[in-house]
DNA sequence: AGGTTTCGTTAGAAGCTATCACGGCGCCTG
DNA sequence: CAGGCGCCGTGATAGCTTCTAACGAAACCT
């Protein structure tokens, strides 16, 4: 017999339909994209009418937003268990390609064209620290103290985003430069930017990433 | 009096309203962003009734390729009066940026999150590799000939979208990777993830360019 | 067992894309 | 210059969407 539970039925029942909910969601994205997701084909597809799932999402935007934060979840936990299990600088590079390649759709809600009005949580920029404090450990790792490049010296007047990590300005540096660099590659690829040009994104990824890591580690000699 | 038209009245007369009806997208665009962009709403905005712009566009999905190509059209002529006008690597790249700043929502209608079922005709890639051609004129008068990396070998087999132009590989290499970094910084800036973290957006770009220069370029002692 | 809360329904307003049939104006030609 | 062909804009209509409102029924808690 089940052990006493603090949730009531309802609540279980509650959260259960959300989840059922989002999970038709996002087959719907894989196969249409976000523009297309439709509350109303997704209560048809569940056997219920339209405004039932005004219930469960006070609307749209809400399931969105939600979608929002599960993939920027998604993205941090990757990267968590990627870090957690020794990963170093390309070991978080190929975690970031992992996650991204496994389903683009996901990849553009967190980092494609943002919606006018909207404006991210505190929830969801909490998220976006943490995946970069993760980050900044792999680079504090290897980074020896870096020549202070001019942007390395704005940013440490500038270092507020880093949360009070004691990473060196060479280090904030590199870690930006991973992000954009990477974030460059992996959207023009998943963006189709580069089909009919023949050559392999994998290669030109781990070109990019090589030279990341030319330049800003070399301390482990 | 004005010389000889062949274009009939009616011709012009059509032209002429199909471009208004492109200003006005491009209003709400720039308001609204491209996914909220009515195809009612423009024509009220113009005085008309809904379905009289069927008369000029075949429907949305065409208003809007048309403005993706124009997007890009503008783009390539931005770069192409820059390098007209003598700008080498840095002079590409600051137009590039210029151009994106100008209109955030422009930048997104080409390199944003495509459209689920969208496939760029031979008229858009064909502006893409025209300004691929300017790239890779700016940075053949640039790089001296270039150690041989891993990926530029890969590209030297793999050459086709170069659409034969006589760069070495090393200037490939480098002009994609001009592409992917700018795109990378300047799509995160313009997403806005960089807001909140307190640093001059600016100021990454310039570094970022740095880094593109002092690897790429060291011929012109 | 009764009362309250929550669920799912149908109905409806407002918006959108897109098609159709119709009337009228304008252009080109004879 | 007048006739006729063709294009333009309209209103009506179908079908889709989000989202609100009112109602009945079911389930939960006391």
């Amino acid at each position: 017999m089940p052990e006493k539970d603090p949730t009531t039925p309802r609540e279980r029942y509650r959260t259960q339909v959300r989840a059922e909910v989002k999970e038709h969601a996002w087959e719907q994205i894989a196969e249409s994209g976000a523009s297309a997701l439709s509350l109303n084909a997704i209560a048809k597809r569940m056997g219920m009418s339209g405004p039932a799932l005004y219930r469960y999402f006070a609307g749209r935007d809400e399931l969105i937003t939600e979608l929002i934060h599960d993939a920027y979840r998604s993205l941090a936990d990757a990267l968590g268990a990627a870090s957690a299990s020794g990963a170093d600088v390309p070991g978080l590079a190929h975690a970031l390609r992992g996650w991204a390649l496994e389903d683009p759709h996901r990849y553009f809600l967190v980092y494609g064209t943002p919606v006018p009005g909207y404006h991210a949580p505190d929830e969801i920029t909490a998220i976006a620290s943490e995946m970069m404090a993760l980050l900044l450990d792999a680079y504090a790792a290897l980074v020896p103290d870096g020549a202070a490049t001019p942007f390395g010296t704005h940013l440490e007047e500038h270092r507020g985003w880093a949360d009070g990590h004691a990473a060196p300005p060479a280090a904030l540096h590199r870690a930006l430069s991973f992000w954009t660099r990477l974030h460059g590659v992996l959207s023009l690829e998943l963006a189709g930017h580069f089909t009919g040009m023949g050559f392999d994104p994998a290669l030109l990824f781990a070109a990019e990433l090589d030279d990341l890591l030319e330049r800003g580690g070399r301390s482990t000699t």
